[in-house]
DNA sequence: CGTTAATTTGAGACCATTCAATTTCGGTGG
DNA sequence: CCACCGAAATTGAATGGTCTCAAATTAACG
């Protein structure tokens, strides 16, 4: 029980970075019940039209958040790291919009809708946290908006390492220098709206101009700064105020 | 003093479709204190990188979000109707993270952050009808990334023009049978990840399927089935419940 | 009714795709 | 530890959807 407790601990250091939270509010969202839940590789752990009474939060592994088109491709939506929820909008919206995936085995703490909302209503900085947190997800879905629509193949794909490498490096203590990218080059091209062959053709240039390093699938920055600059990249969009760019 | 309260009388009763609000809500609603501003033709209604100290509600006319790329290009991120926030989520965000722009000549309610805030305190119903529109307008982000990412340009044209006549029909009384667009293909183009000159074929293309009839900026549907088909368009994620796909 | 913005059209170039084949990687059982 | 296997990555050649550039036509507006 107390590892258990110790899950939501993560959330609890990612909101107060935004959000003040008193004691009272962290040990309410420490008393917050939930299922830990695990997902194999491709595993979905959210389907579109389903009816939602819950909402996952990640604890370990990576999730993405895709929707499946009627011709058969797919559209990754936007990927995420652990103590991030994957579908917050959920504790409002009565169905689900959109798919989320597992990407490989990964572990999630399910947590009641019900009681999500109660303790959103019981505590205005949770209540406040939760919401900056869907916001925070809008403004990424914005910047994928441009990024798609706007950018060129090289550019694209730049822009989502930088995320990437800027988003894991807030979480945790690394800086944006390397980190390991955890999805497949297929993954990678219905993230961007590219084929796999050409996210494959695109990597291998960025590593032949000396932008990024490959190691397996551990991608290091030789030149970070240079790296913005292909990718177009401007943190404003991730509202993280503890990190200058 | 009348003809102003009237003017968030349409927010009340758009509201009202997915939220619950008592007659305490709606007065305190239409009690806020704003001022009406006018734009005009392409004005900046928000400016990326400002500080946000209030939220504009569009009462006439139509805005767009944008964000400028380094190279000079621009993409659409959405299309605002009147009766629409432009920008609630600077309500709790304190940058704006990307820029508002009035279509043609429009009028706003400029709203102070800080009574939208002191009223979604005081008013559980409105906090939730306030967050659930920004989850909606979230839900409409995501769907953009799959129109840009993994449509073909007749698809995405045709896609954004149902849901443009799907959510004004959810506003008035008109049947998804036709509308003003109001928009220049080259605006079209920023807001499908598309040039103007393609825009342009693929229209004309649309027309020549009998799919739409242009008559100036008036565009209605003749086939409406068939061309939410080749839109590949599914209204689920605009959380419009009133209205049957 | 003149003047600028917006739309329309054409031809050629290019970025990314498609299709197919090969190589490498990651894991598994003998 | 090695042989094996399917998944993932890599490479090549040809195709094609969309862009670019430029010009002509039409619409919008004071």
């Amino acid at each position: 029980l107390a590892t258990d407790a110790h899950s939501l601990t993560a959330l609890v250091r990612r909101w107060s970075k935004h959000s003040h939270l008193s004691p009272d509010d962290r040990s309410a969202l420490l008393a917050l019940p939930y299922t830990r839940k695990s997902f194999g590789k491709d595993a979905y752990i959210v389907r579109e039209g389903q009816q939602t009474n819950d909402c996952a939060l990640l604890l370990k592994g990576f999730a993405f958040r895709q929707k499946l088109l009627r011709n058969g491709s797919r559209q990754i939506i936007s990927i995420h790291i652990p103590t991030e929820f994957v579908d917050l909008q959920n504790a409002l919206l009565g169905m689900a919009d959109h798919n989320v995936q597992s990407v490989d085995h990964s572990e999630a703490a399910i947590i009641p809708r019900a009681q999500l909302m109660d303790l959103a209503a019981s505590h205005p900085a949770i209540r406040k946290a939760m919401w900056i947190d869907t916001l925070i997800d809008a403004s990424i879905f914005r910047e994928w908006v441009v990024n798609v629509g706007r950018r060129n193949s090289r550019s694209r794909i730049a822009h989502l390492l930088c995320e990437f490498a800027y988003r894991l490096s807030v979480q945790g203590t690394d800086p944006p220098g390397h980190f390991e990218l955890p999805i497949t080059q297929e993954q990678l091209a219905d993230a961007t709206g590219l084929t796999a062959v050409h996210v494959n053709r695109v990597l291998k240039g960025l590593e032949a101009d000396g932008l990024i390093d490959r190691n397996r699938r551990i991608i290091s920055f030789p030149n970070w700064q240079r790296l913005r600059d292909v990718g177009d990249f401007n943190p404003r969009y991730l509202h993280a105020p503890e990190l200058a760019p």
